[in-house]
Order: structure tokens, then C-alpha cells, then sequence
DNA sequence: TCGCGTATTATGTCTGCACATAACAATCTG
DNA sequence: CAGATTGTTATGTGCAGACATAATACGCGA
């Protein structure tokens, strides 16, 4: 038998992942409560506990309080991204990274980067315009703003060797952000930067990131043609 | 003052991540063990632990047995992606959902399916093109294979008012995916479906599922231009 | 001085118990 | 009978103590 004790919290995990896998429990099913799996699994409540809670983390199991716990009728597939800084996501596939400045200004906010910030018009941002290089080949243009009232340091940083990516990082802490990622055609200018032809289709990211409510930067990813961004489920 | 007891791990969590944040404990500071942080806050090394795992899981420590617990270097972004089902994530935005299936046929696995999913030639796929619309305006264009022998029931689900999508996630359960996010231009029969202009850069999303080692399904999903995915960090 | 085994230490996790909290069910009251 | 009150139950979380595990630091011998 391969019917070893179950009483690791991983172990009640991969039994549990197993059942609703088998369906032995369907999708909507009431499962059996805490105590009672703890019973049969002989082990404690809090190591069913922490199995069960990782499962509904990760979208398998819906929980509530007294409804008691059944399977996801939607497996919500979360896919996690990593967001790596960019320097780390060339070198992990192993190609030699480089860093160009193409344009360092300080101009006061567009029309558009003041609804994205959330900004009055007359604030001065710092603009900063930088293409990553992997093995020599454009990877990535970055263009991003930064609000030079929240990080004044950024002022005397001169971004020509560390990208500002980097530097914000660690200087620069945040609370919370957004992302969104898009299909463009890529704009002219960029097209030109990353040696593509203009309006190819460019994966585009877009981050805010701000400090309590006060935005810290804004960026603009976009990547050479062809560029593939890809996890497990 | 408002140094309340931080005796649950919720208050661990923020206090720790406020020290963080005000840079008490810089990216790579090592910061005092468990039980030290235990004692400190009046309560239990668990309950900071759980605390600390909590913020390790989202990428702003890092721990290693032994070594301590230090603040991350590169705060990696990681973001979760909910993944709905196309029905939901269409409703969700307050639009009316429809849905149009285009084609069904059985084919035998092309080249690039093969590899893909890691098939024989001769293998059969049902492969079904289908259409989710938001308010009546095409939303997603959705080309999905599926591997007859891996889902037998497939054959006899005629797909025409329930998506591909939402059958097979009741249907045929998986142990695990890949997914990635592309930009491409859009092949002219999609641009044609999506009633888009053709070569217009489109967001595409390629998905593999996988019961154990076998393939359930493989589908491209062509978002119509404009499509924004966002999620928060 | 170099290598290797051992001691130390921080995190990882389990147990058994307790109480908190949310939500549904049953019951009481006007 | 409607609406409020109370009870019951399942999950959520806390605590103290224990042992497991991994990785570093130290000391010993060649």
C-alpha cells in the first residue's frame, strides 16, 4: 500500500487536489468539514486547515464561514507573473544585457500623464527615455515619468548606466500599483529604437506605481516583435 | 499613542511591511529572527511567522533556513491574473454576453499542434472556432483543439450554445497549464471574424492544458484590438 | 592552510488546545 | 405571522511547545 500517514500539510493537499482531480468530489460539492478530515487523515485541524486555505488561495476550493468549504464550480485558473526587473529577465535566458539612455528631460506633465498620475497640469515630471539590449538586439523600450516632487534624488541620478527600473526599486519604495498589458502598433519613434517596422504589433506594458496616494512613476514598456511573456498555471 | 498589541498577523504583516517601507530595514537588511520579532510584538513566533511567509509569498522578503530573513533586493512584482471564463469576465464589465460557434470540424494534428501538444501525427484533434461577443461586438476569437482521446465526451458535446471554454472546464478536469500573453498581427480570417482590420496588432493569449502527461486542450485566444488586461500589484 | 565533520541557529511545520467570527437555523415575542 | 433574538456550527486565528531541516560557522586533524 502506498497509503502512508497523511500528516503534512502538503500531503492533505495533494489527497484533497487528488479527490476534486478524481472527482470523488465535484465541482459544487460540499467536502467533508475540518475536524472530520483531520479525523480521517490523523493529523490536526490546523494542518487541514492550512491545505484547505492554500487550495481556496489558489482558486480550487470556495470557503466560508459556517457554508463550510466546496469545490470551485470555475477553477479560476491565477496565473502568477513574476515581474522581473528586465536586467534579470535577459540574463536568466542567459543572453549579455546592456543599458542605452536616449533622452533624459524634465518637462512638465502631458494631458495624458496627468490623468494617469493623477496630477495637476504645472507639475514637472522627469522623462526618461531608455532602450534595454539583449545580446546587442533591442529587447525593450522603456519611456518613463517620474514625479520629481516624490522622489527628488531622482533629479541628481543620471540614469546613463543604471536604468531607472533599477534605481526606483531601490531607492523609491511603493505601495501598491497597476499593470495592464496591451497589443500595440508600435508608434513611430519606438519602431526606430527597437529597429522594428513602424506599427508592427508590440507587446505593450503599462505601471503605475504609488507611494500611499501620491504617484512615484509611470512607465511604458514596449517590447521588440515577437516577444512572448509566459508562466504555468 | 497607537501602539496598540500587535498580536495578530494581520498587524505583524503591516507593521513589517511599514518598516519596509519607511526604509527602517533597507532591500537587503537582514531583519531580526522570528523569535526575536515574536517577543518584540507580544505575541507568538507562529503568528509572526505566518506573517512573514505571507509577505515572502508576495516577493518582499526573503527567507532562507539558517541564512535569516531579509528585505528583497527587487521587489518582484508579482502579479496574479485572475483567468475567467471569458463569459464571466464579459459580464463582469456590465455587457451582454453571446456567443457564436464558427466551425467544428475533426482533423488530423497539424505540425505545429503536434508539437505543441506533444502528439503523434495520426493523432485526431476536434478543433472548434468560436466567437464570445460583448453587447453584440466581437470580443474574443476563440481556436481550440482538443485531443479526442484524452476527452472522449467531446465528440458528442455539439458546442453551439456553451463554449468550448466552459464545457471543458466542468467537463475535463487538468493538473497543471502553461499560458502566454503575445502581441501579433491578426491573421486575416481573424481579422475577418472580429471584424477587425487585418494585421491590426491584437493581444493573444495561447493556453495548454495538461492531465498529467497528457494534452486535454490547446486554444489561442485573439482579443479584438483595444483589449487592455489589467490587474493590480 | 586546506578539507571535512560537527555544532549551532533560523526557519518550517506539527500538535493540541482555545477562543473569535460569520452565517445559517431555530425559537421566541409582539 | 413578521421580525428580532439566541443557538449552533464551520471556518479563522491565536498560543505554547516540540521536533525537522537546511545552511552556515567553527574547530579539528592532516
Amino acid at each position: 500500500m502506498n497509503t502512508q500517514e497523511i500528516n503534512n500539510w502538503q500531503a492533505v493537499h495533494e489527497e484533497v487536489r487528488r479527490r476534486i482531480h478524481a472527482r470523488d468530489w465535484k465541482p459544487g460539492d460540499l467536502i467533508p468539514n475540518e475536524a472530520d478530515l483531520a479525523r480521517e487523515f490523523g493529523c490536526a485541524r490546523a494542518t487541514v486547515n492550512r491545505a484547505l486555505r492554500t487550495l481556496a488561495d489558489a482558486g480550487l476550493l470556495d470557503r466560508r464561514r459556517k457554508a463550510g468549504t466546496r469545490v470551485a464550480l470555475h477553477p479560476v485558473g491565477k496565473a502568477v507573473l513574476d515581474i522581473p526587473v528586465i536586467r534579470q529577465e535577459i540574463e536568466g535566458c542567459g543572453m549579455a544585457y546592456s543599458y542605452v539612455m536616449l533622452d533624459r528631460i524634465t518637462e512638465p506633465a502631458a494631458t495624458s500623464q496627468q490623468a494617469r498620475l493623477r496630477i495637476r497640469a504645472e507639475t514637472p515630471l522627469l522623462h526618461v527615455t531608455a532602450l534595454h539590449l539583449a545580446d546587442g538586439r533591442p529587447y525593450v523600450l522603456e519611456d518613463r515619468w517620474i514625479d520629481i516632487a516624490v522622489v527628488p534624488d531622482a533629479t541628481n541620478a543620471p540614469f546613463d548606466t543604471t536604468s531607472a527600473n533599477e534605481w526606483l526599486l531601490a531607492q523609491a519604495p511603493y505601495t501598491h500599483g497597476d499593470i495592464a498589458f496591451s497589443a500595440v502598433a508600435l508608434p513611430e519613434m519606438a519602431a526606430l529604437a527597437l529597429k522594428a517596422r513602424p506599427a508592427a504589433a508590440a507587446f505593450r506594458i503599462e505601471r503605475n506605481t504609488w507611494d500611499n496616494d501620491r504617484a512615484v512613476t509611470a512607465v511604458d514598456l514596449y517590447f521588440a516583435p515577437g516577444y512572448r511573456m509566459q508562466t504555468q498555471l
